[in-house]
DNA sequence: AGATTCTATAAAGATTTTATAAAAAATAAG
DNA sequence: CTTATTTTTTATAAAATCTTTATAGAATCT
């Protein structure tokens, strides 16, 4: 297998030369970029495995970079973030993060959780079927069956599903399921997804008044498990 | 590993003498400042991985000092107090120190207190995971265990206990617990945050009316371990 | 020791959030 | 062009959560 190839995104000059460092000695291709635009364009251009995001760029915010990215980007984003910014963090992970460290931090953890995030890309983005007990979720093919038999979804039934299975077990916001699914502009239309919520619910659970897949979390959002 | 390096801010000789004594025979390295302004210089030439700041010096506030510190210190600052001086106290906590001890304290809780925040520095300020004991807080998927059974928990609830689980074994005044949960303008309304902590120990404690992670400091906040 | 302040807890009331049905609008299919 | 299907909008009932009040107990101060 070749070498994953990392993207890091930061301007701050030590930051770069530490984590280039590190990664390289465990064996990762760095790859640098200094601002958000030059960063976008190394990305676009030869896509990496995953990214290394600071969020506080020169020419632009994280935030915008990371929606940016996440039109086409699938991969993880690590997001770095000075200490105590925690609403950064909060909206960061709500666009579409993949997880977070505060700067200062150390080597040691950010190396593990690149591994994780690699290994869960590969498996997640791989693994085109996901199984909860008596649901079947082809992700490649599109299909959906319960106790084998093939469940009828229309098009916004699927994706939010497959939004949802991509997720497993992970709270994920309205803001953030309207925009994957119905994309920008959408994010303060909850009604559409308690409507969608429901009817997914009449067809993939076995009681519906008290389902067991598609959990609420009042004020937050929807957990699949 | 080397030994940790405590810097100590304080213009009583015989504390200094006191503290010098017990934490280099606990294998701590000792720096001393007699003055706000020498301990302010010695922090910036050589950050410690901890400091020991006496509020009441003689050529400028603790408090001060600690905003002065906090612009680029991110280690920990324990305040040491005379006693009949709690509102010193709130407001150094207010301000960013990480914990606080009246004079006169005994030595063994200093020493406790001094290892439990270097150890909270080096670890679990980052994580995205926090553990203690049988609890399990993810703070990217938003899910709370108990002996790896998932709790539920209000929007609310979980954004208090999150906040406690990012600074674990801290003291967090009631103020800032309320600013960081409810928002500006909610300072005052503690008694929202004893009915949210009293319902979050239903929950997490094992004995709510014994708490061993939520615990009460009053006058003062409340402390997650 | 007594007074005062602070804390815990329950429970009622108010508000917000969610679920569901069904009508209207938009889109796709025949 | 008509019909069927899907999505969006509206309305309303139910559920969950948050706020407020009241009160008893604990901790702290004088």
């Amino acid at each position: 297998m070749n070498k994953a190839e990392i993207l890091i995104i930061d301007d701050e000059p030590q930051i770069q030369k530490l984590l280039q460092i590190n990664l390289e000695s465990n064996d990762y291709k760095v790859v640098q970029a200094r601002t958000a635009k030059e960063g976008i364009l190394m990305a676009a251009n030869h896509p990496p495995d995953l990214i290394i995001l600071d969020i506080g760029l020169p020419d632009k915010s994280g935030h915008q970079v990371l929606s940016e990215l996440r039109h086409w980007y699938a991969k993880p984003v690590i997001i770095l973030s000075v200490l105590d910014n925690e609403k950064d963090i909060v909206s960061a992970l709500d666009t579409g993060a993949t997880d977070y460290l505060t700067k200062p931090f150390r080597t040691g953890e950010l190396l593990a959780r690149i591994r994780a995030a690699i290994r869960r890309s590969q498996t997640t983005v791989n693994a085109s079927v996901v199984t909860a007990n008596e649901l079947e979720i082809d992700l490649v093919a599109r299909i959906v069956k319960r106790n084998n038999e093939i469940v009828k979804l229309t098009a916004t039934e699927y994706n939010l599903l497959a939004l949802f299975a991509k997720n497993e077990s992970k709270v994920l916001t309205h803001q953030y399921i309207l925009k994957e699914v119905w994309g920008y502009g959408y994010q303060t239309e909850t009604q559409y997804l308690r409507v969608f919520v429901g009817s997914l619910r009449k067809k993939i659970e076995e009681n519906p008044n008290n389902p067991q897949h598609l959990i609420t979390e009042s004020g937050v959002g929807y957990r699949f498990q």
